[in-house]
DNA sequence: CCAAAAGTGTTATCGCTACACCCATGA
DNA sequence: TCATGGGTGTAGCGATAACACTTTTGG
């Protein structure tokens, strides 16, 4: 009883890490962010993201601060993704860590800060080896993704604000790595009734020009909390 | 770098507990098992059971552990549920706790062995104020009990090996709180040929008696990949 | 005027919902 | 014989899936 204000006697203290898989989406489809590890041991090699959580930080704000202190962003939708506690599973020392998936828009400004850093976007069909167990944390996210996007609807953390139809229906054909109706789908978005037309049109992408659209929050979070069967 | 195997210099180890949140069912509902908490703080007051893992063992592993000592049941459903990792959530140290949630099929030896450790099968409407933040825990393992109970068949979980349609539904019904028509039940049940109908009858609950049935391994398994919207 | 992407409707089918009565049996 | 829970069918409606052509406009 001697260790300060723990009366937790015998109980043996473990290293907590956790990591950020950080998904983003542009025009080319779903990209992964890693990283080249700074320590020992895998120095160099591919790796999400992480850091081990510090005695005066929560478990929340020490995922947070990993992808701030990585990205610069901020106020990111990011959800904890079970655990990894195998006694071996870092020849380092015993560590469990705590995986957070992460959706992020990609924009050509967030690419750019986080280059400094050792750090690329892969394609999600291009995956490195990755160290320790981090392939199949990445394997997990994707599977929480999907499972994701057929129950709710997903979009706002992963596009931009103002976006098209196409566009989304590009995002859902990416998670999905399937074709969809084109009709079929605008039928079915449009009437949950959760999108608002914009006044202007989006026209990077053909001559003809397609619609902006926002999201409209309050009624997003309604199909959020009801759920959805999203399948396409 | 005195510390043994540990690369990871500075890095502060943790306190890690896994806590079990132990759901069944029996004829009268949900139910939750508590335990009278054995050591100091809150000693005495209604708890989950909980241990903190050890250097020895997986969480998982310790998570099992904690199951099989106070229930004598192996091999039983569990999945982590998030984790709860604020930094003064538990006075006595730092702990970070990684739930999980088990389902089991109540039987009245299960209950016996059980009442030796001063535990408690409350019911799932009538739980007691708990410590810490475990009040919270069982709220996340009702809410995840609702939400997979909807995207995939449950059951072979919570029920016997043999059980009969009306208590199927019952057991939905307990889950969603709401009475469902049992034709339409039995039809969309047994559209999704998951069940077997055994020769028997169970003549517990009435004097007509009802047929016994039981899942189909194969079935049902992929019933659980696929994924199913059970809105009833 | 043409290439390339955006946008639009209809029909057939399927699954869901709502709803009420007969059946089997033990006491 | 009667009380109790178990078991069954159908019709209407709404959602989904399949399917092809017109529109816009910059070059």
């Amino acid at each position: 009883m001697s260790r300060g204000r723990s009366s937790y006697v015998g109980a043996v203290p473990i290293l907590v890490a956790v990591d950020c898989i950080i998904l983003g989406f542009d025009h080319e489809g779903l990209k992964l962010l890693l990283f080249r590890r700074k320590i020992k041991p895998y120095q160099g090699e591919w790796s999400t993201i992480g850091s081990f959580v510090r005695p005066e930080e929560s478990v929340e704000s020490a995922a947070a601060r990993v992808l701030e202190s990585h990205t610069g962003l901020e106020n990111i939708f990011m959800e904890p993704l079970g655990h990894y506690g195998a006694v071996d599973r870092d020849p380092g020392a015993r560590v469990i860590s705590l995986p957070y998936f992460a959706l992020i828009r990609l924009g050509k400004e967030e690419i750019n800060t986080t280059l400094t850093h050792q750090a690329n976007w892969f394609d999600i069909n291009a995956i490195p080896p990755l160290i320790l167990d981090h392939n199949q944390m990445v394997a997990a996210a994707l599977k929480e993704l999907r499972r994701k996007a057929r129950y709710r609807p997903i979009g706002f953390e992963l596009l931009p604000e103002k976006f098209t139809i196409p566009q989304l229906q590009q995002l859902y054909e990416t998670i999905y790595n399937k074709a969809l109706d084109n009709r079929n789908f605008r039928k079915k978005i449009l009437s949950m009734k959760i999108l608002e037309r914009l006044p202007e049109k989006d026209k990077s992408t053909s001559r003809k020009g397609a619609f902006l659209y926002s999201f409209i929050p309050k009624r997003y979070e309604q199909m959020v909390e009801k759920g959805v069967d999203f399948v396409l």
